[in-house]
Formats: C-alpha cells, sequence, structure tokens
DNA sequence: TAGATTGTTAATCGATTAACAATC
DNA sequence: TAGATTGTTAATCGATTAACAATC
C-alpha cells in the first residue's frame, strides 16, 4: 500500500499532477488545520470524520472526499490520528515552512497590521515594510523599520519575501500589485477595497469587512425583529 | 410588464418568496454596487453585462443571471443604466438605509476598527462600543466612549443596533456571540479565528487574513520561482 | 431597419452527499 | 468476531455557462 497514492507534490496545474484538486478544497484546510490544532490542545488523541464535520459545521462524507485529493490518512473503524492528520495537513498547505511577508502601506491600516500578533505563530513573518510618505520612512513600527517603495525589489528577493500584505491607500492598489508581481511575489492579501488585476499565477485573497456587512444586511433588511433567515451561518 | 416580476420583498425562506435566491449570488451583489459605483464615479452612464464582467472578472451570462432573480433592470441592445441599476441593487441589499453597529471588545483590533474610515461612508455606523476591562471602560474611542458589557441589552434595543464586530480575545468569542444572539443581533462580522455557532437566522460572517494566507501558500508551497500557478485570482 | 444586448431556458459543469464495500 | 469508520464510487444537487428568441 502507497502511503501517497497521488502525486500531489507535483506544483498545481502540471501535467505531472494528475489530478486537479478544486480551490474550494484548498480553501477549507486550513479550517480543517485549525480545528485538529484545537482537538490537540486539548488532549484529544483520535478523532473521526463525524466529529470534525460536526464542528466544522460540514458533512463527514465531505470532510473524508476532502482529504482523498491527497492520501488515506484514516483507519477504517478508527478514525484519524489528530496529530498525524495535522501534520499531514500542514505539509500539504506547506504550513511546516517559514514565510517571510512585506507590508505595504504603513497607514492607520498597516499600522494595525504590522502590530497584530496573529500572523507570527502561524508561521507568517512580517519582516519588511515599505511607505512612499517620506514621514514615515524610517520610522519603526512593530520592530520593524519603514522603507521607501524604491527598496522593495532589493528587499524582496534579498530576504526571501513571497507574501506581500497590501494596505494602500485604494487609488494606489493596482500600481503596488503591479509593483509586487514584478518582482516574483505571487501571493497577495489584499486589504483595500479595489478589485486589483493580476496575471495568471498570481493569487489575491481580500480582507474586506464591508464587502461581508453588505451581503448580510440583504437578509436583514426584510425581515421583522423575530423572523428567521433561511441559514445560519456564512 | 410588470417591473418587478418576482416577489423579492419577501423575507427569504418565507413561503411567500417563490424563488430563493442562492447565498453565493447574494455574495456578489455588493461588488455589482461597487463597480457601478465606480462607473458612476468615472462618469459613465450606461453600462452592459460584457462591460461588468470584464471589470469583476465574471461572465456576462452571470451578471445576466444574477440580475434575474430580482427583476429586469436592462434594455436589449442598450445595457443597463448605471444609476438606474446600483439605485435597484442598494435598494434590495438593504443599502439604502442605514444601520447601527456596535464593537464588542476594544484591544488593539477593536481600537483600529472603531478608527477605521470605511464604515460610514457605505452606511454602516458604529455606534455603540463595549469592553470588559474596567481600564476601557470610559475610555473615549473614534468619538464613541466605552460601555461595560453589563449595557449590552439595553443599549442594544435602545440604539437601534442590529449588527454587531467581534474583536474580543478567542476565548471569549462563543458567550459574546451568544450574547448578541440573546439581546436580538443577528448579523456578525468576526474578526476572531473561532468558528462561532449560532442558531438558524443568524449570519456571521469571518475576517481571518491568516487562514487567507494559509489557503494560498498551498499555491506557493511546490513552486520555482517563475512557475505560474493555475488560477490568477480568489 | 439592422445591430446590439437583454432575459431566460436548456446544457454543461462541478461540487456535495449518500451509500457501501473494504478493512481496521 | 462484531462493530465502526474509512475511502471511494455513483447519485444528486446546484451553480455556471451557452445559446437564442425577444426586443430595444
Amino acid at each position: 500500500m502507497a502511503t501517497i497514492p497521488r502525486d500531489f507534490n507535483s506544483p498545481p496545474g502540471t501535467s505531472l499532477s494528475p489530478i486537479e484538486v478544486p480551490e474550494v478544497v484548498i480553501d477549507r484546510l486550513p479550517q480543517y488545520v485549525r480545528t485538529l490544532t484545537q482537538l490537540l490542545d486539548e488532549g484529544v488523541e483520535v478523532t473521526n470524520s463525524q466529529q470534525l464535520g460536526a464542528q466544522l459545521q460540514v458533512t463527514p462524507a465531505q470532510i473524508r472526499k476532502d482529504l482523498s485529493y491527497f492520501g488515506r490518512f484514516g483507519k477504517q473503524g478508527r478514525g484519524y490520528r489528530v496529530r498525524h492528520l495535522l501534520t499531514e495537513l500542514k505539509q500539504i498547505l506547506g504550513l511546516d515552512a517559514q514565510w517571510n511577508v512585506a507590508v505595504i502601506g504603513v497607514g492607520r491600516l498597516g499600522n494595525a497590521i504590522l502590530n497584530y500578533p496573529g500572523f507570527n505563530p502561524d508561521g507568517f513573518h512580517l519582516v519588511a515594510a515599505f511607505d512612499n510618505n517620506p514621514e514615515n520612512v524610517g520610522r519603526e513600527v512593530g520592530g520593524i523599520a519603514i522603507q521607501p517603495m524604491s527598496d522593495l525589489a532589493e528587499t524582496v528577493s534579498g530576504r526571501n519575501i513571497t507574501i506581500a500584505i497590501v494596505a494602500v491607500p485604494s487609488a494606489h492598489t493596482q500600481s503596488v500589485v503591479d509593483q509586487l508581481v514584478g518582482c516574483g511575489v505571487r501571493a497577495i492579501l489584499n486589504y483595500t477595497p479595489i478589485n486589483a488585476q493580476v496575471p495568471r499565477g498570481v493569487r489575491v485573497r481580500s480582507i474586506d469587512p464591508v464587502l461581508a456587512l453588505q451581503s448580510m444586511t440583504y437578509y436583514l433588511a426584510f425581515q421583522g425583529p423575530d423572523a428567521n433567515g433561511h441559514l445560519s451561518a456564512g
């Protein structure tokens, strides 16, 4: 019995990869990682798709199906060893590595991001910050000295930065994203409310609280104070 | 010809509503609103599904199909009048109203949220803030006096608060969400990395930058510096 | 009118779920 | 062994897209 029935070590999109893992599956894996981490913290050593599904509010079948894209991690009649499954999933997602991250734009929002303690424990190291305001350049925020944008290319390659967080004024989003892509950055977390255009192979995820609020109001709009909507969570 | 062929004014999930609008459609509408607003700002008066689709990176067919759940807003051979479509979509989403919002938890993150200028222009008014730390209570942040959690129920009903933003320490998420639900809040924007359980009819959206990063690393993990992934944006 | 684009139906595509043989 | 739960296939469900008649 092979441990890894599918060649998931190939870069996605390569012909070496026989089965394309749906993006929606990849998006769920970090949630599995989080839940498994919690279980481990609680001292739970073995779990199963039923229990995981209850925690995550998805069907057990979906969890088993999702995992099956990457291998066989459980034992029939038993379930999954939490620590083992966690290790495997982290490796699949590349979370066993350290990722160096640059923050672009150090206004109020960029400041909050640089001071946010939630990235480091998960292996995302904020190692550089850039801003074009001369008053900001040289200042230190969260232990990081702010550099001018002209340093971008050199610092990105020199410090092995592969991920960028964009927190600049909306009007500058596309230009900054273009510069990042030009420097070889292929994963961008965009805090601005602008839909940046990027070439294939570059991934952008947006953090957009207003958009999140605006879809919830639909369900509030025509409901009386005690009415029930049709779904419980988003 | 009726202007509104479907009874979209009924509360979703009610038997009065003949066609249930898929949640995925509702989630796209705020993006349509945003793009239409941009077009209007640029002085564009008429658009079409082709142009909107190019902006938003979706197919023209999807835009027409999405809009068809709510009515007929265009003219064959012409397209859509930007201002008109924008007004209609905002009304459908309830964005023609003002929404009063409470922020729960005024640590570093809650502070940043209270100072974030992006909510007000879109009709979301932060009108109250709560924190259980006695050192915080009474302080003023972003023009709002921080109240103790014991004030929650009274303030929520008294100030007509229908939406809450949760930015408390992870360990308190579920308890705070329970309190909010108990006070009648049915839309919650959750900034903590905890999957809160809520009853049917309450909507939770999460802002989780770490989760966003963790799904992008999958595509970076096994790629060489110049390799291309299989999708351009997320 | 001719050309363009909608609104809508039907076809396609993809994701979720149910079911169950395999097997721990 | 009996019971439980996986991994996987097939069925279902739902969303996207293509196509085109309607019509501006």
